[in-house]
DNA sequence: CTATTTTTGATAGTTTTACTATCTTTTTAA
DNA sequence: TTAAAAAGATAGTAAAACTATCAAAAATAG
């Protein structure tokens, strides 16, 4: 049998539920292959619009501006995201090997979820790696925040962070370091493709470099206790 | 006896070089604020003339569009605080002391330096948070990139990696690693400031703690010597 | 199964942004 | 002191980012 999943957004992103509609649907999968492609500066409702064969009033009814849109895709990424980390950590008991799928699943990129018709998932992550930051770097991120719409990218901070105090109870930075996790998975990967010599994996553009890297770094430091206290002293 | 500090900038970055005229530095000055306070996106060439008393047309003979005096606001940064940061390391013989200098450097807000005149500097700093990842999330990072417009974080980015080498010429990780401190350095900083909840520093809001935290990370894993082999076997 | 509501399509218009062009005046530097 | 370079003033274009309106089509409720 199929199960098709069905995220639940924030409904101040939107005007209209695009998951309701096979218009919504299309401004959904039209503009995850137009922005993962060309960018989201160049990016306009207009070439959307043009793209599934409507207008730009058309669109504008299921969203006040491309930022919001944006901000919806990337939410969408970070609930479905968040799924599959729960999925896929169900039955692992042991913190350590949880911290290191997320780790993968994290830093690997992945392929077309076929229960999500409308979004390719694989198309998503490469969106999210080049313009993830750009939802909450803005000068109106405390207005935006206080609406809620990062609520499943601080959800699934966490959860990281949640497991990593699994891992040590008494590690102190467990939320700065799930976010550190995040973004660091994104941008090693985005550095790989784009910007090699501030990354060592140049050589191999392999992501199990990145995931190596990143699991070298956070059990490092989660099973270092002694340092907590005493650098504050220096 | 004063001394003026004037950075060597990339020459593709303007049309004609904004260091030497009144109005050039005007646009340097004046853009730092506008752009701070009111953020990239709302930054128009118009706004910035109308502050300077100047007009469109006399900004555009400076710059080519926004994008490059972002970039090349940015690149003055990473280059003032390379120098900065050669400054400050330099009488010091223990590279795990630079290390802990440049994590401090790049963590806290720092103030005007009077050496430059039509740059205040913590204004910058605020800027390079905020929408310094901007310089190079865009569709044509590949083309700014061969034109060599961020020389000054590879470089950045380069140095510190050499000293992490020098804590640990073992280390595999060190230009990775090198990009982690300064985006984490900054990142951490602008979630303090609009999503607090991303870190463990909400309640004091102090960059004491992301330096606390980054030194914990960083010189934990420089000097876990074993888990970079095993990692990859799991 | 028809009447009413909702959604979409088509068209048009406004304001702002991002630029380009041109000409004149002022400043600078040989 | 004169020519070259820079700045000021003005105008204009193309595209982006919306808003408004009205008719056609589709969904739905009674």
């Amino acid at each position: 049998m199929k199960h098709s999943l069905r995220m639940k957004m924030n409904e101040s992103l939107f005007l209209r539920d695009p998951e309701l509609s096979e218009l919504g649907k299309n401004i959904i999968k039209y503009s995850v292959q137009l922005i993962s492609k060309q960018g989201f500066e160049s990016f306009t409702f207009k070439k959307l619009a043009e793209s599934i064969g409507t207008t730009e009033a058309g669109v504008y009814r299921y969203f006040e501006n491309k930022h919001r849109l944006l901000v919806y895709l990337i939410s969408w990424y970070w609930g479905w995201l968040e799924f599959q980390i729960v999925f896929q950590i169900n039955n692992i008991d042991d913190p350590e090997k949880k911290l290191q799928k997320i780790i993968t699943l994290l830093s690997k990129n992945i392929e077309d979820d076929k229960s999500t018709d409308h979004v390719n998932e694989s198309l998503l992550y490469q969106l999210v790696i080049s313009e993830g930051s750009k939802a909450y770097l803005t000068n109106h991120v405390k207005q935006d925040n206080k609406q809620h719409l990062f609520k499943p990218y601080k959800d699934l901070c966490k959860l990281i962070g949640d497991i990593i105090l699994e891992c040590n109870p008494k590690y102190k930075y467990s939320r700065s370091l799930a976010s550190t996790i995040i973004e660091m998975a994104h941008l090693q990967n985005f550095f790989i493709q784009y910007l090699p010599s501030l990354t060592d994996f140049a050589a191999t553009k392999s992501e199990h470099d990145i995931i190596s890297f990143l699991n070298h770094l956070v059990f490092s430091s989660i099973k270092n206790a002694e340092l907590q206290q005493s650098n504050k002293k220096k």
